[in-house]
DNA sequence: ACAAATATCGAGTGTGTACTCGAATTTAGA
DNA sequence: TCTAAATTCGAGTACACACTCGATATTTGT
């Protein structure tokens, strides 16, 4: 036998099944960025894949799940939170994923979008994002706590809520960029903000 | 003739209707914090107010119109923007409306999830938000800029980029508030920022 | 008290939703 | 090639939605 035990007849996914569901998982990207989970419907995704809400099901047994597909997909394809090399500095890599992520707003905005809705009840998101963002606090208080080691954190912050204000910072800025890209400049906003948080070596 | 021309054999609503109109709101502003625009419905606002939906839409004629009059009411609520006297400091004025926000969780609920609800598509309240950040800004700008004619604002600050930051860091550190209320404190973060941004007299 | 304007609602309309079922088609391993 | 598994989809289900219509009940000015 090649896996499992002999009473499973199984044979897994045929060859172009992989491709399919990672069209599926773009397509649902775009439609939940545009219209929300609630507003975006599964018919609006199948008709954009071009497959039936049908056979789109066969890969997604539901919508929530779809969901959360989308939003663990999100994580891989962005170079998202901790995954900068150890040279590289906080601040650089803040600047360096705002400026890429002008090049992308509809992620952002799935984002954005998201995060809000899974505000409200029995959303099926809403364990993705309170972790998310205790993940978020936890890795950037770490860096600022490593900083304040080498004395290049102001005196008088505090490690914690400076990881809380920038991701609260950088969230809020999306949103107005998001609204009018003209009305601010995202990266220079962070830059502003960790100029005065981080001491020059 | 009391009002308008002699052809509009007019009357106006009953006594009770304002006080009925204003139930609704309340309603409405409590379904649509809990589930979002898309997420409530007419129905259940019907219901949690004790009257049928038929009645409801005869005083407001469509589910975007009963929206807009709850955006419209929350401003007229909470004593929202400028409303500061002019010898209150505009940190003063920030803080104590931050403070009074934690006691009404539902307002911040409301505010947070239908503005990013509104930059979906053909949302009906897409315009009163981007109205409302811009007045937003073009507010904190001023008093920003009248702190730098006093020589309080701290070198190298520009105005409007830490109007568009303060509003950013406002909301971002509301979103972390509705998600877990112990993990942050919006105030102390805003306090944090303003002490950063202007000088002691 | 009377008549007209307002308020209330039951019943219905058309549409959209996520999701199910069963049958037909395609694929892959032997 | 042959068979069983994986894939596709048309048809249908049950329900929720915003909104309409017309008829009834209530309020108000005179």
């Amino acid at each position: 036998m090649t896996t499992s035990s002999a009473s499973a007849p199984k044979r897994g996914p045929y060859a172009k099944s992989k491709q399919r569901r990672e069209n599926i998982v773009i397509a649902a990207h775009e439609v939940f960025a545009e219209h929300g989970y609630k507003g975006g419907s599964l018919q609006v995704v199948a008709d954009r894949v071009g497959m039936s809400q049908t056979s789109l099901l066969h890969y997604f047994p539901s919508k929530s799940a779809l969901l959360l597909a989308v939003l663990n997909w999100r994580d891989t394809v962005t170079g998202d939170g901790g995954s900068r090399s150890p040279e590289e500095s906080l601040a650089s890599a803040v600047i360096r994923q705002a400026r890429f992520n002008e090049t992308v707003p509809g992620v952002v905005e799935l984002y954005t979008v998201l995060c809000a809705e899974s505000l409200t009840a029995k959303h099926p998101g809403r364990d993705y994002f309170t972790q998310r963002y205790e993940g978020l606090r936890r890795s950037y208080s770490r860096s600022f706590t490593a900083l304040a080691r080498e004395g290049r954190l102001r005196s008088g912050v505090d490690p914690e809520r400076a990881a809380a204000s920038l991701i609260a910072l950088w969230d809020g800025i999306q949103t107005q960029w998001l609204m009018d890209p003209d009305s601010v400049d995202m990266a220079q906003c962070l830059q502003d903000y960790l100029d005065f948080l981080i001491l020059p070596e």
